[in-house]
DNA sequence: CCAAATAGGACTGCATTGGTTCTGTATAGT
DNA sequence: ACTATACAGAACCAATGCAGTCCTATTTGG
């Protein structure tokens, strides 16, 4: 499968419809009543993005969360880590002793940079290109036929 | 985080063990002691690897597993497709009324764009390369900007 | 016939996830 | 100052999925 959590999803589609009026303030519930997702869901996925520090936040009457940057600014990877931690393929991709193979393990390094691969995929499409309507197709070059 | 399975990973293992040795016939248990991981769970692993076609199998005494294909033919795709299903990092993404969303949804066609070039990025790593000791860096071209 | 090995299940404990609820705090308007 | 609105943060719960085990065939070499 490998896929990512259907809060992040929502996220993404949070933080797109947002980045379409970038000005505007929002509160979540007015966000989750557009969106048709609960509202306690839309205000918990609202808080991660806060923290991250990808949104801005006023209280009371009249508040609400906006864009803490320009849509061009923050990359679906940014909206993917916020809500998942940060992107670590395999067990060993974040070092610590959590494989129990570790040691002698030889696919660790190359697996790192598959990983960094599909980090700079997310990273490389903002919310601006995906409150396009339509993005280019994103090209992934694979140099292991340039190898000897 | 956007994990793969740990059993996934397991998988990779496995199959870069014997894409080193590629004409070889390896037997589960002998996996297994040489992994590090428990018998039951590798042969559990070795019997999805098979039904996707990636490896052979030869029953009985001296039997074992061996690949169906060359190392360079099988690609990480391949090994992750087997263990976790088709890849489709969104609900949307393999079609059906999954998402609560869907129509209207402003992101869908574009998660489908970043979903193909996680897979293209993910195939264009075979066996072959993994069992090496060191991958070359795989480049990812977003030609977002390149957009009007 | 027996032992080694795969084939294909069913089953279970546990961790993660999706989702809710509650209490607290800040703010605008009256 | 009071009150309604809205965010802040934590605790909580149910359900799904995953990691791992076990059991019962079936095949095959000696």
């Amino acid at each position: 499968m490998l896929r990512i959590a259907k809060l992040t999803d929502y996220a993404t589609v949070l933080m797109v419809r947002m980045a379409r009026e970038p000005g505007c303030c929002f509160s979540a519930a007015q966000l989750a009543d557009e969106l048709g997702v609960p509202q306690p869901t839309v205000a918990k996925l609202l808080k991660h993005l806060l923290r991250a520090q990808l949104l801005a936040s006023a209280r009371g009457v009249g508040g609400g969360y906006s864009l803490a940057l320009a849509p061009h600014a923050i990359s679906v990877a940014d909206v993917v880590g916020a809500i998942e931690g940060p992107l670590a393929l395999t067990e060993c991709a974040r070092g610590k002793g959590n494989c129990s193979l570790e040691r002698g393990c030889a696919t660790r390094t190359n697996w790192q940079l598959i990983n960094r691969a599909l980090r700079v995929a997310l990273q490389a499409v903002s919310l601006a290109d995906m409150a396009r309507p339509q993005l280019q197709p994103i090209h992934v070059q694979a140099l292991q036929e340039k190898m000897p």
